[in-house]
DNA sequence: ACCTGAACACCGTTCAAGT
DNA sequence: ACCTGAACACCGTTCAAGT
């Protein structure tokens, strides 16, 4: 006879977010979690296949947070729409890294194969191809330029630049917005 | 009276580094250190301040391997020389990320205080300034073109490109270098 | 089907004790 | 000064059992 079901993977996933945003990643435990949900630890083996399958979990709820209502074509959809767009999408993920610092270098560290993460690339590839880079340079450059903008986001949040205030300043986002657009150029055949 | 030293600190994070290597970052444990050096885990405490301390002594220990006998002028000490050195530092760092995969990600998820890491800092810096980058902008972009070289490499290490060879190919390097150069032009004024 | 309970080897760190 | 030993609360995961 089946019992009611009191957990699922979204609520697993949730109370891990919230115990790496409470504590910090290495506070991240399948006891604690299961601590915070008032279940056994075992009972979270039914949802998640292990501790890796959680800490990737949070990698899929952090992307999904920075794939929220992202596309928009953007309110110049002239000339250089694709700047724009990236920008937000930049900008949007430092909100994410802000709001949970602790966890965000997990998104640095693991290989993000959920559907969220396939679609912030896919959206990064579309903007590449709508600036005119080439086919076989498109994934190349989104690894590049997401790399560059997800590394920054962490490293602010996470307190890597040590001497440095700990939000990004205006004059910091504006010269990585410089400094992503100069690299494209040299890709860029329109 | 005074007991002959069995361990010091160089050994233990070269034991630490060892685990990380063989077991990846996770299994890096007092315990495990311990274990490796044939010593209780309690005896690691004299020497380190505690698993953090542990952590960030790997840090330590990946960037004096990127600085070692790092600056040398280089070969062609004309126009773009920082351009060179710039590449051959990017190129040792993938060198160490390709050794040690597993620890590398450390790189990017931690302050790096220690004086190899400052000497890195301070190389990128003169490099930047022989480029012509203006003074206000040097710590900024260097920030920037760290992130970028380490992250890359970094991800290449993990597997985070899961889809792409585990290596960085030759044409990714060039890519690499040309949107870091192109990226730096806006702010040289010579 | 879904959760609990007991169990195991392992972990970070403390304190007191040995040499 | 430097290391050991016992101890504690905690961790990941297994297996068998309950509903």
């Amino acid at each position: 006879m089946p019992r009611p079901k009191t957990i699922d993977r979204a609520a697993i996933l949730g109370a891990a977010l919230d115990v790496a945003d409470a504590d910090g990643v290495a506070a991240v435990s399948m006891h604690a979690v299961a601590r915070r949900l008032a279940v056994t630890p075992m009972a979270l083996y039914r949802h998640v296949a292990n501790k890796a399958d959680l800490l990737d979990g949070i990698v899929e709820l952090l992307m999904a947070e920075i794939v929220q209502d992202v596309p928009a074509p953007g309110p110049a959809a002239g000339r250089d729409a694709w700047l724009d767009a990236l920008v937000r999408t930049a900008g949007r993920a430092r909100a994410v890294a802000s709001r949970h610092p602790e966890a965000f270098t997990l998104l640095l560290s693991r290989p993000a194969a959920s559907a969220a993460a396939r679609e912030v690339r896919a959206h990064i590839h579309d903007l590449l191809r709508q600036a005119g880079v080439g086919g076989d340079h498109v994934e190349r450059l989104e690894r590049i330029v997401t790399t560059t903008v997800l590394g920054m986001a962490a490293g602010q949040a996470s307190q890597r630049f040590a001497h440095h205030p700990p939000d990004m300043l205006d004059e910091d986002v504006r010269a990585l917005a410089t400094f992503v657009t100069a690299g494209i150029e040299p890709f860029r055949t329109p």
